[in-house]
DNA sequence: ATTTGTTTTAACTATTTGGTTAAATCGAAT
DNA sequence: ATTCGATTTAACCAAATAGTTAAAACAAAT
Protein backbone atom coordinates (compact mmCIF):
# COMPACT_ATOMS: atom_id res chain seq x y z
CA UNK A 1 0.00 0.00 0.00
CA UNK A 2 2.87 1.91 1.17
CA UNK A 3 4.89 0.88 -1.88
CA UNK A 4 3.14 2.38 -4.20
CA UNK A 5 3.12 5.87 -2.86
CA UNK A 6 7.09 6.59 -2.77
CA UNK A 7 6.99 4.96 -6.82
CA UNK A 8 4.41 7.75 -7.51
CA UNK A 9 5.88 10.91 -5.64
CA UNK A 10 9.48 10.17 -6.98
CA UNK A 11 7.89 9.66 -10.40
CA UNK A 12 6.52 12.99 -9.86
CA UNK A 13 9.57 14.20 -8.47
CA UNK A 14 11.06 12.96 -11.66
CA UNK A 15 8.52 14.61 -13.94
CA UNK A 16 8.96 18.04 -12.13
CA UNK A 17 12.77 17.77 -12.16
CA UNK A 18 12.52 17.40 -16.35
CA UNK A 19 9.38 20.55 -17.18
CA UNK A 20 11.04 22.77 -13.88
CA UNK A 21 14.56 22.48 -15.53
CA UNK A 22 13.64 22.65 -19.00
CA UNK A 23 10.95 25.69 -18.83
CA UNK A 24 12.03 27.15 -15.36
CA UNK A 25 9.61 28.03 -12.54
CA UNK A 26 7.56 30.74 -14.36
CA UNK A 27 7.18 28.84 -17.96
CA UNK A 28 6.36 25.34 -16.11
CA UNK A 29 2.51 24.48 -16.40
CA UNK A 30 1.38 21.89 -13.59
CA UNK A 31 -0.50 19.90 -16.27
CA UNK A 32 2.45 19.19 -17.94
CA UNK A 33 4.08 18.06 -15.23
CA UNK A 34 1.35 15.75 -14.71
CA UNK A 35 1.47 14.15 -18.22
CA UNK A 36 5.38 14.05 -17.95
CA UNK A 37 4.33 11.64 -14.65
CA UNK A 38 1.46 9.85 -16.96
CA UNK A 39 -0.91 10.72 -13.40
CA UNK A 40 -4.14 13.32 -13.74
CA UNK A 41 -3.81 16.97 -12.48
CA UNK A 42 -5.71 16.00 -8.95
CA UNK A 43 -3.22 13.31 -7.76
CA UNK A 44 -0.48 15.56 -8.55
CA UNK A 45 -2.12 18.47 -6.00
CA UNK A 46 -2.93 15.19 -3.58
CA UNK A 47 1.02 14.50 -3.48
CA UNK A 48 2.07 18.38 -3.95
CA UNK A 49 -0.34 20.76 -2.64
CA UNK A 50 1.25 23.81 -4.45
CA UNK A 51 3.39 24.48 -7.42
CA UNK A 52 5.75 26.12 -5.53
CA UNK A 53 5.75 23.42 -2.64
CA UNK A 54 6.27 20.99 -5.69
CA UNK A 55 8.93 23.48 -6.81
CA UNK A 56 11.14 23.97 -3.45
CA UNK A 57 11.47 20.61 -3.02
CA UNK A 58 12.54 19.56 -6.77
CA UNK A 59 15.19 21.92 -6.98
CA UNK A 60 16.49 21.20 -3.78
CA UNK A 61 17.04 18.23 -5.01
CA UNK A 62 18.58 19.31 -8.44
CA UNK A 63 20.91 21.22 -6.07
CA UNK A 64 21.98 19.04 -3.80
CA UNK A 65 23.43 16.87 -6.44
CA UNK A 66 25.92 19.25 -7.26
CA UNK A 67 26.92 20.61 -3.93
CA UNK A 68 27.29 17.33 -2.58
CA UNK A 69 29.71 16.22 -5.20
CA UNK A 70 31.76 19.41 -4.54
CA UNK A 71 31.95 18.62 -1.07
CA UNK A 72 33.29 15.42 -1.65
CA UNK A 73 35.98 16.41 -3.80
CA UNK A 74 37.21 18.74 -1.45
CA UNK A 75 37.53 15.77 1.47
CA UNK A 76 39.05 13.29 -0.90
CA UNK A 77 42.44 15.63 -2.16
CA UNK A 78 45.46 16.01 -0.47
CA UNK A 79 47.09 18.33 -2.89
CA UNK A 80 45.42 21.35 -4.61
CA UNK A 81 46.25 20.13 -8.36
CA UNK A 82 44.70 16.96 -7.52
CA UNK A 83 41.78 18.76 -5.96
CA UNK A 84 40.95 20.90 -9.13
CA UNK A 85 42.02 18.11 -11.24
CA UNK A 86 39.29 16.14 -9.94
CA UNK A 87 36.60 18.97 -9.40
CA UNK A 88 37.54 19.49 -13.45
CA UNK A 89 36.57 16.14 -14.43
CA UNK A 90 33.68 15.27 -12.53
CA UNK A 91 31.59 18.77 -12.81
CA UNK A 92 32.43 18.33 -16.66
CA UNK A 93 31.26 14.66 -16.61
CA UNK A 94 28.12 15.46 -14.61
CA UNK A 95 26.89 18.37 -16.66
CA UNK A 96 27.28 16.71 -19.35
CA UNK A 97 24.66 14.49 -18.75
CA UNK A 98 21.90 16.97 -17.50
CA UNK A 99 23.30 20.15 -19.52
CA UNK A 100 20.66 22.47 -18.77
CA UNK A 101 20.73 22.06 -14.94
CA UNK A 102 23.57 25.02 -14.85
CA UNK A 103 21.12 27.48 -16.16
CA UNK A 104 18.33 26.10 -14.09
CA UNK A 105 20.08 26.51 -11.01
CA UNK A 106 21.42 29.94 -11.79
CA UNK A 107 18.26 31.27 -13.05
CA UNK A 108 16.10 30.22 -10.21
CA UNK A 109 18.65 31.53 -7.36
CA UNK A 110 19.21 34.94 -9.07
CA UNK A 111 15.13 35.51 -9.09
CA UNK A 112 14.48 33.88 -5.71
CA UNK A 113 18.00 34.35 -3.79
CA UNK A 114 16.52 33.27 -1.04
CA UNK A 115 16.54 29.32 -1.81
CA UNK A 116 20.04 29.42 -1.38
CA UNK A 117 19.65 30.20 2.40
CA UNK A 118 18.00 26.74 3.30
CA UNK A 119 21.02 25.15 1.26
CA UNK A 120 23.55 26.51 2.76
CA UNK A 121 23.29 25.22 6.24
CA UNK A 122 22.73 21.81 4.83
CA UNK A 123 25.64 20.87 3.47
CA UNK A 124 28.80 22.76 5.88
CA UNK A 125 30.94 23.66 2.84
CA UNK A 126 34.06 24.38 4.18
CA UNK A 127 36.90 25.75 1.87
CA UNK A 128 39.20 26.43 4.14
CA UNK A 129 40.53 23.02 3.21
CA UNK A 130 40.82 25.24 -0.07
CA UNK A 131 42.99 27.52 1.68
CA UNK A 132 45.06 25.18 3.20
CA UNK A 133 46.31 23.25 -0.02
CA UNK A 134 47.17 26.42 -1.50
CA UNK A 135 49.42 27.85 1.81
CA UNK A 136 50.69 24.12 1.32
CA UNK A 137 51.63 24.06 -2.45
CA UNK A 138 52.72 27.94 -1.97
CA UNK A 139 55.37 25.97 1.08
CA UNK A 140 56.78 23.58 -0.97
CA UNK A 141 57.32 26.01 -3.95
CA UNK A 142 55.16 24.16 -6.29
CA UNK A 143 52.47 26.86 -7.15
CA UNK A 144 51.90 30.74 -7.24
CA UNK A 145 50.11 32.21 -4.52
CA UNK A 146 46.61 32.59 -5.60
CA UNK A 147 43.19 33.61 -3.57
CA UNK A 148 41.31 30.67 -2.71
CA UNK A 149 37.79 32.43 -4.04
CA UNK A 150 39.37 33.49 -7.43
CA UNK A 151 40.54 29.82 -7.51
CA UNK A 152 37.07 27.92 -6.74
CA UNK A 153 35.40 30.83 -8.99
CA UNK A 154 38.36 29.73 -12.18
CA UNK A 155 37.67 26.47 -11.96
CA UNK A 156 33.46 27.07 -11.69
CA UNK A 157 33.25 29.51 -14.60
CA UNK A 158 35.74 27.50 -17.11
CA UNK A 159 33.42 24.24 -16.10
CA UNK A 160 30.03 25.52 -16.02
CA UNK A 161 30.13 28.65 -18.46
CA UNK A 162 30.36 26.64 -21.74
CA UNK A 163 26.94 24.46 -21.12
CA UNK A 164 25.09 27.82 -20.35
CA UNK A 165 26.58 30.13 -23.12
CA UNK A 166 26.17 26.84 -25.75
CA UNK A 167 23.85 28.57 -27.88
CA UNK A 168 26.35 31.40 -28.20
CA UNK A 169 29.63 29.26 -28.73
CA UNK A 170 27.79 27.67 -30.59
CA UNK A 171 26.06 30.07 -32.71
CA UNK A 172 28.96 32.38 -32.92
CA UNK A 173 32.43 30.91 -33.01
CA UNK A 174 31.48 27.29 -34.66
CA UNK A 175 29.22 28.09 -37.50
CA UNK A 176 26.48 26.45 -35.87
CA UNK A 177 27.93 23.17 -36.06
CA UNK A 178 26.87 20.64 -33.08
CA UNK A 179 29.74 18.04 -33.81
CA UNK A 180 32.20 20.59 -33.17
CA UNK A 181 30.69 21.53 -30.23
CA UNK A 182 29.93 18.22 -28.72
CA UNK A 183 33.83 18.27 -30.01
CA UNK A 184 34.78 21.20 -27.95
CA UNK A 185 33.26 20.05 -24.74
CA UNK A 186 35.20 16.64 -25.32
CA UNK A 187 38.45 18.61 -24.83
CA UNK A 188 37.05 20.97 -22.50
CA UNK A 189 38.08 18.94 -19.16
CA UNK A 190 41.91 18.27 -20.77
CA UNK A 191 42.29 22.40 -21.58
CA UNK A 192 41.14 23.84 -18.54
CA UNK A 193 43.07 21.35 -15.89
CA UNK A 194 46.39 22.14 -18.10
CA UNK A 195 45.43 25.64 -18.73
CA UNK A 196 44.97 26.05 -14.79
CA UNK A 197 48.34 24.14 -14.12
CA UNK A 198 50.21 26.47 -16.90
CA UNK A 199 48.64 29.38 -14.71
CA UNK A 200 49.16 27.92 -11.35
CA UNK A 201 52.58 25.78 -11.40
CA UNK A 202 56.21 27.32 -10.49
CA UNK A 203 58.34 25.11 -12.47
CA UNK A 204 55.84 23.98 -15.13
CA UNK A 205 57.06 20.97 -16.18
CA UNK A 206 56.01 19.26 -19.87
CA UNK B 1 3.86 65.92 -33.00
CA UNK B 2 6.41 63.16 -33.52
CA UNK B 3 8.86 64.21 -31.01
CA UNK B 4 6.67 62.68 -28.34
CA UNK B 5 6.36 59.80 -30.12
CA UNK B 6 10.30 58.67 -29.91
CA UNK B 7 10.11 59.91 -26.54
CA UNK B 8 7.30 57.60 -25.45
CA UNK B 9 8.79 54.54 -27.78
CA UNK B 10 11.82 54.64 -25.54
CA UNK B 11 10.47 55.30 -22.53
CA UNK B 12 8.34 51.83 -23.62
CA UNK B 13 11.80 50.06 -23.96
CA UNK B 14 13.52 51.32 -21.20
CA UNK B 15 10.41 50.16 -18.96
CA UNK B 16 10.71 46.12 -21.18
CA UNK B 17 14.29 45.69 -20.54
CA UNK B 18 14.51 46.70 -17.05
CA UNK B 19 11.11 44.25 -16.33
CA UNK B 20 12.35 42.01 -18.78
CA UNK B 21 15.91 41.41 -17.43
CA UNK B 22 14.46 41.49 -14.09
CA UNK B 23 11.34 38.33 -14.73
CA UNK B 24 12.63 36.89 -17.72
CA UNK B 25 10.41 36.53 -20.72
CA UNK B 26 7.73 34.41 -18.90
CA UNK B 27 7.86 36.35 -15.71
CA UNK B 28 7.46 39.62 -16.90
CA UNK B 29 3.72 41.71 -17.19
CA UNK B 30 2.30 43.25 -19.96
CA UNK B 31 0.56 45.82 -17.14
CA UNK B 32 3.95 45.88 -15.26
CA UNK B 33 6.21 47.25 -18.16
CA UNK B 34 3.07 49.37 -18.64
CA UNK B 35 3.31 50.94 -15.19
CA UNK B 36 7.32 51.37 -15.10
CA UNK B 37 7.05 53.01 -18.57
CA UNK B 38 4.54 55.37 -16.70
CA UNK B 39 1.80 54.57 -19.73
CA UNK B 40 -1.18 52.42 -19.81
CA UNK B 41 -1.43 48.85 -21.32
CA UNK B 42 -3.66 50.31 -23.81
CA UNK B 43 -1.27 52.59 -25.25
CA UNK B 44 1.48 50.10 -24.96
CA UNK B 45 -0.23 48.00 -27.20
CA UNK B 46 -0.72 50.84 -29.53
CA UNK B 47 2.89 50.82 -29.82
CA UNK B 48 4.04 47.24 -29.83
CA UNK B 49 1.25 44.88 -31.15
CA UNK B 50 2.17 41.82 -28.80
CA UNK B 51 4.52 40.97 -26.06
CA UNK B 52 6.84 38.55 -28.06
CA UNK B 53 7.21 41.24 -30.64
CA UNK B 54 8.11 43.44 -27.65
CA UNK B 55 10.48 40.53 -26.18
CA UNK B 56 12.20 40.43 -29.52
CA UNK B 57 12.69 44.08 -29.81
CA UNK B 58 14.36 44.65 -26.22
CA UNK B 59 16.09 41.47 -26.98
CA UNK B 60 18.23 42.52 -29.84
CA UNK B 61 18.91 45.84 -28.40
CA UNK B 62 20.08 44.20 -24.93
CA UNK B 63 22.25 41.44 -26.73
CA UNK B 64 23.55 44.12 -29.52
CA UNK B 65 24.91 46.28 -26.47
CA UNK B 66 26.96 43.13 -25.70
CA UNK B 67 28.27 41.96 -29.20
CA UNK B 68 29.23 45.34 -30.31
CA UNK B 69 31.79 45.57 -27.36
CA UNK B 70 33.60 42.35 -28.22
CA UNK B 71 33.70 43.26 -32.05
CA UNK B 72 35.12 46.55 -31.32
CA UNK B 73 37.79 44.71 -28.95
CA UNK B 74 39.10 42.54 -31.64
CA UNK B 75 39.67 45.07 -33.88
CA UNK B 76 41.32 47.67 -31.81
CA UNK B 77 44.08 45.06 -30.81
CA UNK B 78 47.52 44.23 -32.38
CA UNK B 79 48.51 41.61 -29.57
CA UNK B 80 46.92 38.73 -27.69
CA UNK B 81 47.33 39.76 -24.68
CA UNK B 82 46.48 43.65 -25.09
CA UNK B 83 43.45 42.11 -26.26
CA UNK B 84 42.46 40.22 -23.70
CA UNK B 85 43.39 42.64 -21.24
CA UNK B 86 40.78 44.85 -22.97
CA UNK B 87 38.03 42.40 -23.29
CA UNK B 88 38.88 41.50 -19.61
CA UNK B 89 38.49 44.74 -18.44
CA UNK B 90 35.57 45.97 -20.65
CA UNK B 91 33.44 42.94 -20.21
CA UNK B 92 33.52 43.27 -16.33
CA UNK B 93 33.31 46.83 -16.61
CA UNK B 94 30.08 46.73 -18.58
CA UNK B 95 28.92 43.56 -16.81
CA UNK B 96 29.08 45.55 -13.47
CA UNK B 97 26.84 47.89 -14.51
CA UNK B 98 23.92 45.81 -15.54
CA UNK B 99 24.66 42.27 -13.66
CA UNK B 100 21.32 41.03 -14.56
CA UNK B 101 22.02 41.07 -18.16
CA UNK B 102 23.76 37.79 -18.67
CA UNK B 103 21.64 35.71 -16.26
CA UNK B 104 18.48 37.07 -18.69
CA UNK B 105 20.76 36.79 -22.10
CA UNK B 106 21.83 33.07 -21.51
CA UNK B 107 18.39 31.97 -19.96
CA UNK B 108 16.28 33.03 -22.98
CA UNK B 109 18.91 32.01 -25.17
CA UNK B 110 18.50 28.88 -23.83
CA UNK B 111 14.92 28.77 -24.30
CA UNK B 112 14.62 30.45 -27.54
CA UNK B 113 17.71 29.45 -29.22
CA UNK B 114 16.00 30.82 -32.57
CA UNK B 115 16.60 34.41 -30.97
CA UNK B 116 20.03 33.95 -32.23
CA UNK B 117 20.14 33.21 -35.59
CA UNK B 118 19.00 36.55 -36.60
CA UNK B 119 22.16 38.16 -34.42
CA UNK B 120 24.65 36.24 -36.06
CA UNK B 121 24.65 37.38 -39.49
CA UNK B 122 24.00 41.00 -38.14
CA UNK B 123 27.30 41.15 -36.78
CA UNK B 124 29.97 39.54 -38.55
CA UNK B 125 31.92 38.47 -35.77
CA UNK B 126 35.59 37.24 -37.45
CA UNK B 127 37.45 35.23 -34.89
CA UNK B 128 40.31 34.97 -37.12
CA UNK B 129 41.74 37.72 -35.75
CA UNK B 130 41.89 35.61 -32.49
CA UNK B 131 43.39 32.90 -34.58
CA UNK B 132 46.10 35.59 -35.79
CA UNK B 133 47.07 37.43 -32.75
CA UNK B 134 47.62 33.85 -30.95
CA UNK B 135 49.85 32.74 -33.87
CA UNK B 136 51.92 35.96 -33.42
CA UNK B 137 52.59 35.19 -30.40
CA UNK B 138 53.58 31.91 -30.46
CA UNK B 139 55.77 32.47 -33.15
CA UNK B 140 57.20 35.72 -31.70
CA UNK B 141 58.22 33.03 -28.96
CA UNK B 142 55.61 35.07 -26.05
CA UNK B 143 53.11 32.61 -25.64
CA UNK B 144 52.06 29.14 -25.64
CA UNK B 145 49.95 27.62 -28.11
CA UNK B 146 46.20 27.48 -27.03
CA UNK B 147 43.16 26.84 -29.67
CA UNK B 148 40.96 30.12 -29.98
CA UNK B 149 37.86 29.08 -28.89
CA UNK B 150 38.81 27.88 -25.56
CA UNK B 151 40.89 31.02 -25.04
CA UNK B 152 37.85 33.24 -26.03
CA UNK B 153 35.11 30.41 -23.92
CA UNK B 154 38.24 31.07 -20.91
CA UNK B 155 37.93 34.57 -21.00
CA UNK B 156 33.95 35.08 -21.27
CA UNK B 157 33.88 32.31 -18.64
CA UNK B 158 35.49 33.57 -15.92
CA UNK B 159 34.67 37.05 -16.69
CA UNK B 160 30.80 36.70 -16.85
CA UNK B 161 30.54 33.62 -14.80
CA UNK B 162 31.17 35.60 -11.03
CA UNK B 163 27.76 37.73 -12.15
CA UNK B 164 25.33 34.68 -12.84
CA UNK B 165 26.97 33.35 -9.97
CA UNK B 166 26.72 35.76 -7.40
CA UNK B 167 24.17 33.73 -5.34
CA UNK B 168 26.42 31.04 -4.67
CA UNK B 169 29.50 32.41 -4.79
CA UNK B 170 28.10 34.75 -2.06
CA UNK B 171 26.20 32.88 -0.08
CA UNK B 172 28.83 29.85 0.12
CA UNK B 173 31.90 31.45 -0.24
CA UNK B 174 31.70 34.89 1.20
CA UNK B 175 29.45 33.99 4.18
CA UNK B 176 26.20 36.04 2.25
CA UNK B 177 28.86 39.48 2.50
CA UNK B 178 28.33 41.95 0.45
CA UNK B 179 30.64 43.93 0.65
CA UNK B 180 33.09 41.02 0.40
CA UNK B 181 31.43 40.31 -3.13
CA UNK B 182 31.93 43.53 -4.31
CA UNK B 183 35.68 43.21 -3.15
CA UNK B 184 35.83 40.29 -4.93
CA UNK B 185 34.04 42.07 -8.18
CA UNK B 186 36.79 44.92 -7.79
CA UNK B 187 39.76 42.64 -7.40
CA UNK B 188 38.24 40.88 -10.37
CA UNK B 189 39.50 41.56 -13.60
CA UNK B 190 42.85 42.00 -12.47
CA UNK B 191 42.86 38.66 -11.20
CA UNK B 192 41.44 37.14 -14.43
CA UNK B 193 44.33 39.47 -16.67
CA UNK B 194 47.26 38.26 -14.24
CA UNK B 195 45.87 34.64 -14.12
CA UNK B 196 45.47 34.05 -17.85
CA UNK B 197 48.66 36.00 -19.04
CA UNK B 198 50.76 33.60 -16.53
CA UNK B 199 49.21 30.66 -17.86
CA UNK B 200 50.02 32.01 -21.94
CA UNK B 201 53.52 33.65 -21.10
CA UNK B 202 56.63 31.97 -21.76
CA UNK B 203 59.09 33.67 -19.76
CA UNK B 204 56.45 34.99 -17.18
CA UNK B 205 58.23 37.85 -15.80
CA UNK B 206 57.01 39.26 -12.54
C1' DA C 1 -16.20 -8.81 3.06
C1' DT C 2 -14.66 -4.68 4.68
C1' DT C 3 -11.59 -1.12 5.37
C1' DT C 4 -8.10 2.10 3.96
C1' DG C 5 -5.36 4.78 1.23
C1' DT C 6 -4.45 5.55 -3.83
C1' DT C 7 -5.96 6.96 -8.26
C1' DT C 8 -9.10 8.45 -11.81
C1' DT C 9 -12.65 11.17 -13.85
C1' DA C 10 -14.62 15.19 -14.84
C1' DA C 11 -16.55 19.13 -13.84
C1' DC C 12 -15.83 23.42 -11.61
C1' DT C 13 -13.94 28.04 -9.45
C1' DA C 14 -11.30 31.95 -9.24
C1' DT C 15 -7.71 34.52 -10.90
C1' DT C 16 -4.41 36.14 -13.96
C1' DT C 17 -3.19 37.68 -18.20
C1' DG C 18 -2.59 39.04 -23.12
C1' DG C 19 -5.01 41.55 -25.97
C1' DT C 20 -9.12 44.49 -27.77
C1' DT C 21 -12.38 48.18 -28.23
C1' DA C 22 -14.68 52.50 -28.27
C1' DA C 23 -15.22 56.83 -26.72
C1' DA C 24 -13.19 60.81 -24.83
C1' DT C 25 -9.25 64.02 -24.22
C1' DC C 26 -5.25 66.54 -25.27
C1' DG C 27 -1.79 69.13 -27.83
C1' DA C 28 0.23 70.77 -31.64
C1' DA C 29 0.13 71.92 -36.60
C1' DT C 30 -2.65 73.59 -40.36
C1' DA D 1 -11.43 76.37 -35.60
C1' DT D 2 -10.28 72.22 -37.19
C1' DT D 3 -7.70 68.26 -37.97
C1' DC D 4 -4.77 64.47 -36.65
C1' DG D 5 -2.00 61.56 -34.13
C1' DA D 6 -0.94 60.49 -29.24
C1' DT D 7 -2.83 59.21 -24.98
C1' DT D 8 -6.14 58.01 -21.43
C1' DT D 9 -10.00 55.69 -19.44
C1' DA D 10 -12.51 51.92 -18.50
C1' DA D 11 -14.74 48.28 -19.67
C1' DC D 12 -14.43 44.09 -21.87
C1' DC D 13 -13.14 39.20 -24.04
C1' DA D 14 -11.02 34.83 -24.35
C1' DA D 15 -7.66 31.77 -23.00
C1' DA D 16 -4.68 29.79 -19.77
C1' DT D 17 -3.82 28.24 -15.41
C1' DA D 18 -3.48 26.97 -10.32
C1' DG D 19 -6.11 24.76 -7.45
C1' DT D 20 -10.65 22.36 -5.68
C1' DT D 21 -14.22 19.06 -5.18
C1' DA D 22 -17.02 15.01 -5.04
C1' DA D 23 -17.95 10.69 -6.50
C1' DA D 24 -16.47 6.51 -8.17
C1' DA D 25 -13.01 2.80 -9.03
C1' DC D 26 -9.28 0.18 -7.47
C1' DA D 27 -5.93 -2.57 -5.00
C1' DA D 28 -4.03 -4.42 -1.11
C1' DA D 29 -4.25 -5.59 3.88
C1' DT D 30 -7.09 -7.03 7.63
Amino acid sequence: MVSVTENTEQKIIDAACKVFIQKGMDGARMQEIADEADINKALLHYYFRSKSKLFDRVFVEIFSDIVKLLGEEINHSTEIIELIERMVNNYIHLIRERPFVPDFVLHELNRHPQLIVQQIHQYGMDFSKFQLLIDEGVLNNKIHYIQPVHLIVNVLSMCIFPFVAKPIIMGFMLNGDEAKYNQFIDERAGHVVSFIKSSLLINNPE
